[in-house]
DNA sequence: ATGTGC
């Protein structure tokens, strides 16, 4: 190890800490141009090659780019929408969720209601949400509190495979399968009043949550370039201690290419988010009569990229490659990038919580620029594996006893409900007190679930 | 996560 690994832990969560998660991190630290320490968040769990929950920022002159410390879902991330409706208003909650669920294709391999063209599909990538705002599905308002305003900057659609385009080309306006969803949600409580106000966010409003990411696109860019960063790890001679840490020098050809590939799928992502929003504020228009300007954007995060930012190493700006895998974005006050308003409080922190539990809206803060390279956890560390989890947890009582407490579930398998049990994860309760009493975020709100939509 | 796996 070239530099300490460092792990944000709980007595509770440590009892959860997998070995291969820890040998996970401390491989990391092996890896050349490493920065500080390599880091874990408290949701940490074995990943392939980064554990997810993991973070580690390399310098741009010796440091390394990695597809295992960004994932196979390039920017999966999670995105917020308020409405101007109380729990009071969704007498007819089963009947939207219905709509919803008909409305938004969910699902492995499912097929958007648009297929777009080649030089759509060009677009999508290079400009990320703003296409999908310049085609009309939604505001320049959904923009300004998007991380990065929805475009990572050095796309180049060259490093993009003809098979990934086939396979992102109808999927554009699609869920997916596993943990992603789409939740109708309830503010219950609010710890941060002032950042709450600025983040336009309060007490018993209802709220929309969208988690899904770069689908068939993203990880067939993953799975290809791993390929040729596999041979340009041998090339350059850097000793691996696990192959999938797979990766090239961050000046090196090979690693330019990953880079400007990755960016193409978490911009296709964004636009991903940002049509999803458009057909549930749809759905919700029709429903209850809003407009798109009552049901604005909170904030939408990345939970899987690796990005060229800024931080004070030992006093010095310094520029690094972070790599957020399974980890959030957490700037501070006073940061690049913050979003109209929010110089003195930071960025907002959206963090889902597993199917029945609560999501927590956070903020950024000074602490995590000085300790995390900028991060935070992301909220959703399994202690189950899919099999484990359908091995152990009936769906269909599970279904039944979150109907019990309220939320329904649509969902198309009692399996695929099992696989996302809340007993199949680390509780989202505790990860977030780990992160706010280690001061690298802080809470601002907590929401819960009524109604879940999940492929 | 994924047109889910050797």
């Amino acid at each position: 190890m070239r530099v300490p690994g460092r792990f944000y832990l709980s007595q509770q969560l440590m009892g959860t800490l997998e070995e291969g998660a820890v040998r996970q991190l401390a491989n990391i630290a092996t890896l050349p141009g490493i920065c500080r320490n390599s880091l874990a968040m408290p949701d940490i769990h074995w990943g392939y090659g980064f554990p997810i929950g993991g973070v580690g920022a390399f310098t741009m002159d010796e440091g390394i780019i990695s597809p295992g410390g960004v994932g196979f879902d390039i920017n999966c991330g999670v995105r917020l929408i308020t409405t101007p409706l109380q729990r009071s208003d969704l007498g007819q909650l089963k009947k939207v969720l219905q709509e919803l669920y008909n409305t938004i294709p969910t699902g492995v391999g499912t097929k958007s209601c648009v297929t777009v063209s080649d030089h759509e599909l060009n677009r999508i990538m290079t400009e990320g949400a703003r296409w999908t705002i310049e085609e009309g599905y939604g505001t320049e308002r959904d923009l300004l509190w998007c991380e990065e305003q929805g475009c990572i900057e050095g796309a180049d659609i060259s490093h993009v495979s003809q098979k990934a385009r086939k396979r992102g080309r109808p999927q554009c306006g699609t869920l997916g399968s596993g943990n992603h969803f789409l939740e109708v949600q309830c503010v219950e409580e609010i710890f941060d009043p002032e950042a709450a106000r600025t983040f336009g966010i309060e007490t018993g409003q209802i709220c929309i949550m969208i988690h899904c990411g770069s689908r068939g696109l993203g990880h067939q860019i993953c799975t290809d370039h791993l390929k040729v960063l596999e041979g340009a790890a041998k090339k350059y001679r850097i000793p691996l201690a696990d192959k999938q840490l797979a990766c090239a020098p961050l000046t090196s050809p090979e690693g330019e290419a990953y880079l400007s590939a990755m960016a193409c799928a978490a911009n296709y992502a964004w636009a991903n988010r940002q049509m999803i929003t458009h057909l549930t504020r749809e759905v919700l228009s029709r429903a209850f009569s809003l407009s798109t300007e009552d049901m604005p954007l909170v904030y939408d995060v990345t939970h899987n990229v690796a990005k060229i930012e800024e931080h004070v190493v030992d006093g010095t700006r310094t520029t690094l490659c972070v790599h957020r895998k399974g980890a959030t974005r957490a700037f501070g006050p006073g940061s690049h990038d913050l979003p109209p308003g929010c110089d003195a409080i930071g960025q907002p922190v959206i963090i889902p919580g597993s199917m029945g539990s609560s999501s927590y809206l956070l903020r950024g803060t000074d602490g995590a620029m000085e300790k995390t390279f900028g991060s935070t956890c992301h909220g959703a560390g399994r202690v189950l594996s899919r099999s484990q989890a359908k091995k152990t947890i009936s769906g269909d009582s599970l279904q039944e006893s979150l109907g019990r407490s309220g939320i329904t579930v649509l969902a198309p398998s009692a399996g695929s409900i099992a696989e996302e049990a809340p007993d199949a994860y680390k509780p989202s309760a505790e990860v977030v007190k780990v992160v706010h009493e280690a001061g690298i975020s802080a809470k601002v709100a907590r929401l819960n679930p009524i109604g879940v939509i999940k492929g």
